[in-house]
RNA sequence: GGUCCGGUAGCUCAGCUGGAUAGAGCAUCUGCCUUCUAAGCAGACGGUCAUGGGUUCGAAUCCCGUCCGGAUCACCA
């Protein structure tokens, strides 16, 4: 039992005994008594005050005296306002931190077979291009959300739905096949996904470069010459031949499919990210379909004059929203639905949650209550974790106007920015070429993914790719930094033979209760976080962590302390410290060097 | 216009199931490398928590109105 629960139970017997008012535990909140006060937690006495018709004073130090009296992990207490201050028995606190340390999965939950089976769905990348900074954002949540939601002990599966068909394909493979056919991976030296989005790029050029030839000799509008234009109509016959299986246009997609496959395999390997399953368009694209006409026998949807099937979600405070159009084919949300199928026939899910930025907040909207309306039990309260836009200082990334950042670069950046600040504080002096490049991979993609991480995922964010990303004060490299600096005190210890003792009976001092405190809060955190899907959480719980044991480490010389017990209880400390920090870290997906 | 989300220090952000004097980092300034790693620590400066009302012992936090910013409301994905 964790002391906030062992306070909540005590205070609420107190209440009943004193007061014979009815309180449940949970509703109590300890909370960490503030620096001026003498304490270690504090109760609110306010609710009660009224019923017990006493000053709030009077309330706070009743209950004060019964905790004295009756629980032995009082020590003592004070009251201010109606702020009643706890002081546990010092040495409690070592019984804590013991069990801290002999928990190996400390704050972890391990799901069993009876948990609840959750799937993620991330990245969900389109074939033409590389991956951009968006992405990362996307792939960084959903992969840390993952992590979180398995820590709190649910069944995972990571899942990513690959945008593979559609016109957009179709006019790299165009722009492939006009004009670079024979160019491949090998022969170009670029990675599959660059080199297709490159002639994505220049599928864009050239039919610009018509539809203003056009506007200019047949003097039509800008909107009528795109209409008539010969490449577009190009593009669109290839996808009608792709949809009726041509086998020259299927091979040519299959081939280019997987160039760029395995491009986004060699960027998540690096970003260390990972799926269970993969889903691809091309599969579940006419799945939705049978579910949409389902549907409509049901009477859930309706078909228009000109066929198109719609449903009315008026009742819903929504429009309609057309499903098929009238040609048969099917719009993106049919084939969100067809994906949705085709999950649920392969995995018994209990919970979904969709990883996708909060441009389509209208989209998960509707699709929740189709699903639901269609019988899919997760459908009603499924999870859109949706995330605000990565920004540059000039505004949105606008792909036509080559502002995007992409993901390879930025990672390449981000590392040799932290090689070169590495070596610049002479960081990799004394160390193997290998070693020091692994350092710098670590340590430049931890400050890239603790910046994306860190803020509130909710919120647009800015991100300034000139000046990269800072290694000072709030940020993955300052934690990785404090990490590797408790190893190095747990290394040399090691080294010089200093044997643990019990330390059971030391009294902690003010700061080593605070800091057992901070960790004693770890497990509630990660609770938090998968409770409110919020990496960020996390990351703002371990950087108050690593800021409380900077204070620590500055004050004590550890491995000079003269009592060996005092020794003892400082490095249980710096190691279930550094335990907290590695597991913590290791949820956002974040790596954690033993030295830098 | 309807719906949803955001607005906290000069900048980037915590805090939001109501609690004590609203916290960090960056930037600016001042100290600290002869104790396990100074990517650090200690301190100074910096706030009408967009705004007006309401609820109450108490509001950055909850409710309503207003202003500002963003997203969305396609036979696009």
């Amino acid at each position: 039992m964790s002391i906030d629960n062992l306070i909540q139970q005590a205070v609420a017997r107190a209440v009943k005994e004193l007061y014979n008012i009815d309180t449940a535990p949970d509703a109590i909140i300890p909370q960490t008594t503030k620096k001026e006060f003498e304490g270690n937690l504090t109760i609110v006495v306010f609710p009660w005050v009224k019923a017990a018709r006493k000053s709030p004073e009077q309330v706070g130090t009743e209950i004060g005296n019964w905790l004295v009296d009756n629980e032995p992990a009082v020590d003592r207490f004070n009251v201010i306002k109606g702020f009643l201050n706890i002081v546990i028995e010092p040495t409690f606190w070592n019984t804590v931190l013991k069990h801290i340390q002999d928990t190996p999965s400390y704050g972890i939950s391990t799901p069993t077979e009876d948990s609840p089976l959750v799937m993620v769905e991330y990245s969900s990348p389109n074939t033409n291009k590389p991956l951009h900074l968006g992405h990362v954002r996307n792939n960084l949540l959903g992969y840390s959300l993952a992590c979180i939601l398995k820590a709190c002990g649910n069944r995972v599966v990571k899942t990513n739905i690959v945008n593979d068909r559609g016109i957009h394909i179709c006019k790299s493979m165009l722009a492939w096949k006009k004009w670079g056919e024979g160019a491949t991976p090998e022969s170009t030296g670029k990675k599959g996904d660059h080199l297709i989005g490159d002639f994505y790029v220049l599928f864009d050029k050239h039919f610009k470069e018509e539809v203003k030839s056009i506007m200019a000799t047949e003097n039509m509008t800008e909107d009528e010459a795109k209409a008539a234009s010969p490449l577009m109509q190009e593009a669109r016959e290839m996808l009608v031949k792709w949809e009726q299986r041509d086998p020259e246009i299927r091979q040519m997609w299959q081939m280019m499919n997987e160039w760029v496959y395995a491009g986004f395999d060699q960027t998540y390997k690096r970003m260390g990210v990972s799926f269970d399953k993969i889903y691809y368009e091309s599969d579940t694209y006419l799945e939705g379909k049978e579910k949409v006409l389902e549907g409509l026998e049901k009477g859930i949807m309706y078909r228009k004059e000109d066929g198109s099937v719609w449903a009315d979600l008026t009742d819903d405070g929504l429009d309609h929203k057309l499903l098929l159009r009238s040609d048969g084919t099917s719009v993106y949300m049919t084939q969100d639905i067809g994906t949705a199928k085709l999950r649920y026939a392969d995995y018994p899910i209990d919970k979904m949650i969709y990883v996708v930025g909060n441009e389509q907040n209208y989209h998960f909207q509707v699709l929740s209550l189709l699903l639901d309306k269609l019988g899919f039990k997760w459908g009603k309260d499924l999870v859109h974790f949706s995330y605000g836009m990565v920004e540059l200082p000039e505004g949105k990334m606008k792909s036509r106007e080559g502002t995007v950042v992409d993901a390879d670069d930025l990672m390449d950046e981000m590392v040799t920015t932290a090689r070169e600040v590495s070596s610049e504080l002479g960081k990799l002096d004394g160390l193997t070429a290998d070693d020091a490049e692994a350092i710098a991979e670590t340590v430049g993609l931890g400050a890239l993914k603790y910046f994306l991480l860190k803020v509130d995922p909710r919120k647009n964010m800015t991100f300034n790719p000139k000046e990269t990303i800072d290694f000072n004060g709030n940020t993955g490299p300052f934690i990785q930094y404090t990490y590797a600096r408790i190893r190095s005190v747990l290394r040399r210890a090691g080294d010089e033979g200093i044997q643990t003792v019990d330390y059971l009976g030391v009294q902690p001092n003010e700061k080593e209760i605070a800091l057992i405190q901070a960790i004693a809060d770890f497990p509630s955190t990660v609770a938090e976080a998968g409770r409110s899907y919020s990496p960020a959480l996390i990351a703002n719980y371990v950087y108050d962590l690593v800021k409380q044991y900077n204070q620590f480490y500055h004050d004590y010389s550890i491995l000079k302390e003269e009592d060996a017990a005092v020794r003892s209880l400082r490095l249980a400390l710096c190691d279930t410290t550094a335990r907290v920090i590695k597991t913590g870290m290791g949820l956002l997906g974040i790596n954690v060097p033993e030295r830098m």
